[in-house]
RNA sequence: GCGCUCGUAGCUCAGUGGAUAGAGCAGGGGUCUUCUAAGCCCAGGGUCGCAGGUUCGAAUCCUGCCGAGCGCACCA
């Protein structure tokens, strides 16, 4: 969990080994009846043929516990009962206090990560379907960064395929001139949408439109021209809604489907030299272990269709072989929709049969499930159309406007538009993130802009409060006291919490559950409530003032690296 | 049919095989001459979908049902 469950772990295994006479989990956990139990006596029992308060009471007897923990008592059916020592906990507040990093070290053997994630579609509006993949993968992207790995962030753009030659033909009808306007305007949809309904009524177009994808396979210098402005609009388009929603992808991210065009012979090639390659239908295809169809054959891969043309299947085994190869990535995240597990089941295990993901590298798909409306269904707007997401940060932050506007009138123009941009994204962001990401999730402006319960608002809130507390008594907390310490028991129940922050930005860095760092910063939240109400600050006097100002400055700096890792920025006040 | 993700308070959601299953919202009752009441406190509210099994101990692991959503070859 963190330094302090670490230390207590390091002290209490050799004990448990000893007894058990091989390694012996101590099952060390947060407790009710203390601060921590350890239950792995227990699962000893049976296995030793002893009784497990025995097993307990000699491994608390053979424990070095004593500088850590002020009680240590045997309890129930065998429970070892931890109240770590007042002492400890001032000391090792002290160093996370003094700690740039809040106690969080940067990762000895350093990774090459890849990250693919929002991957929206030239000339095809980014509509709330975008959010989840945007958000949670800018947050794996910040907290991998944060924690000193080599962050790739590969934005799969959707850039290439048989749409492109309606959409050139259409551009070309229009004008370059006028298409780059509304384009730049964020209208893709309208765009899109004319394109397709004259390819579906004009027999003409149609053919203009499919000649148009064969000369832009072609390499036919024109059309690659042309292609090339309804990408390059696109991606200023995206790049824009980027810098409202505040994700750190930038132009230097986008790794198109394109990207991948000339590796995509030379890794069929090598799929048919590895005897992987097979024909089915007329398509050239894969067949991974392990998969089969509805009628219990095996399910194949299509890498390159009857056709001639490539598949995606193709694009994404490209993407592999080169994120492992060229980019020496040895772990590759997707931040891909859950309805495409199969697809990329399917992708890793082929790639893994032709050699280009084998350990150490691996591949982690970092599913979501879908924004549901209060409908319960996909979210849609009123008349039923995808919601864009440049519409959706514009209301989350005039939501925002309105609320700050009620609750501090006093704020001047500047702050309150800085305060409602913070707040509003940072709802939108936080309900994608605060919830187990495999399950569907409801789209509620009144709950995600809430200032009470697991909300982006009251931890911006609690972290702002914090920062008044400094203002008002004129105070800068000093980082370097030799030891902060805590009496209250709601002192005591904030400083333990605090000293979790590692260990719970260590568990979802693997997990990329962030719902779990969001619910702790929630109970950091509420523990520092608890704090604030019960002890007083600026009030206090002597050692038990400082020790309370460093408390207080250390919450607030673990809620305000906390939010920024997931991307949500935090104002001084508000 | 096979596979995946699920089923926990009225609602939205937590819950690493451990002691009495927790939050928030909604509804009820309190609480500001005192560091931001945008807060806090108290009480109520549960056959953890159902039935078996494993275990000293199951919301958690296994099996089978029921129910929901999604996927299952040339769109990504």
């Amino acid at each position: 969990m963190g330094t302090l469950d670490r230390l207590l772990r390091d002290r209490l295994a050799p004990a448990f080994a000893a007894v058990a006479g091989r390694p012996a989990d101590p099952s060390l956990r947060r407790s009710q009846h203390a601060d921590f139990q350890a239950d792995g006596a227990l699962a000893l029992a049976r296995a030793l043929g002893r009784n497990p308060r025995d097993i307990a009471a000699e491994v608390v007897q053979r424990a070095r516990l004593a500088d850590l923990c002020k009680t240590v008592e045997i309890a129930g059916a065998g429970f070892i009962n931890l109240t770590v020592a007042d002492d400890a906990v001032a000391a090792l507040l002290a160093d996370m206090g003094r700690d740039e990093r809040l106690g969080v070290k940067a990762a000895e053997v350093p990774e090459t990560v890849v990250i693919d994630y929002s991957a929206p579609n030239v000339a095809k509006e980014m509509h709330v379907g975008h959010l989840p993949s945007t958000v949670i993968g800018d947050a794996a992207a910040r907290l991998l960064d944060w924690l000193g790995h080599r962050v790739v962030k590969a934005n799969h753009l959707g850039d290439w395929g048989t749409p492109f030659g309606m959409l050139i033909e259409h551009l070309l009808d229009i004008g370059e001139a006028e298409a780059a306007h509304e384009l730049s305007l964020g209208d893709l949809n309208a765009f899109y949408r004319a394109a397709r309904s004259k390819f579906d009524a004009d027999e003409a177009f149609k053919e203009r439109a499919r000649n148009r994808v064969v000369a832009l396979q072609g390499g036919d210098e024109r059309t690659i021209r042309l292609w090339r402005l309804l990408v390059d609009e696109s991606e200023k388009y995206f790049l824009a809604v980027y810098e409202r929603l505040d994700v750190c992808l930038t132009e230097k991210d986008f790794f198109g489907e394109s990207f991948y065009n000339d590796m995509l012979v030379p890794v069929v090639g090598e799929l048919d030299r590895l005897g992987l390659l097979r024909e089915s239908d007329g398509a050239q295809v894969v067949f991974p272990a392990g998969f089969t169809n509805r009628d219990g054959n095996p399910l194949p891969l299509i890498v390159r269709k009857s056709d001639g043309g490539f598949g995606y299947g193709a694009t994404d085994l490209a993407a592999i072989r080169y994120r492992t190869r060229e980019l020496h990535a040895t772990r590759l995240l997707y931040v891909i929709g859950l309805p495409q597990r199969q697809h990329l089941e399917m992708v890793f295990e082929v790639a893994r049969e032709a050699g280009w993901l084998s350990p150490p590298a691996r591949a982690q798909h970092v599913g979501f499930g879908s924004v549901l409306g209060p409908d319960g269904k996909i979210f849609r707007s009123r008349s039923g159309e995808t919601v864009k997401l440049a519409d959706l940060v514009d209301e989350a932050v005039a939501r925002a406007t309105t609320l700050i506007e009620e609750k501090n009138p006093d704020l001047d123009e500047a702050t309150k538009a800085n305060v409602a941009r913070m707040v509003g994204v940072g709802a939108i962001k936080y309900a994608d993130l605060s919830s187990d990401r495999t399950r569907d999730h409801v789209f509620d402006w009144a709950r995600m802009l809430s200032f009470d319960g697991n909300t982006a608002p009251y931890l911006q809130y609690a972290r702002a409060r914090i920062l008044s507390i400094f203002r008002r008594g004129g105070v800068t907390p000093v980082r370097d006291l030799a030891r902060i310490t805590v009496t209250e028991p709601a002192e005591r129940a904030l400083a333990i919490e605090l000293l979790a922050f590692e260990g719970v930005v260590t568990e979802v860095a693997e997990s990329l559950d962030f719902h779990k760092l969001a619910g702790y910063l929630h109970q950091v939240a509420t523990a520092f409530t608890a704090f604030y109400e019960n002890c007083p600050v600026l009030r206090a006097e002597g050692e038990v003032r400082e020790s309370r100002l460093a408390l207080s400055d250390l919450t607030a700096r673990v809620l305000g690296r906390g939010l920024g890792l997931l991307g949500i920025g935090a104002p001084d006040r508000m």
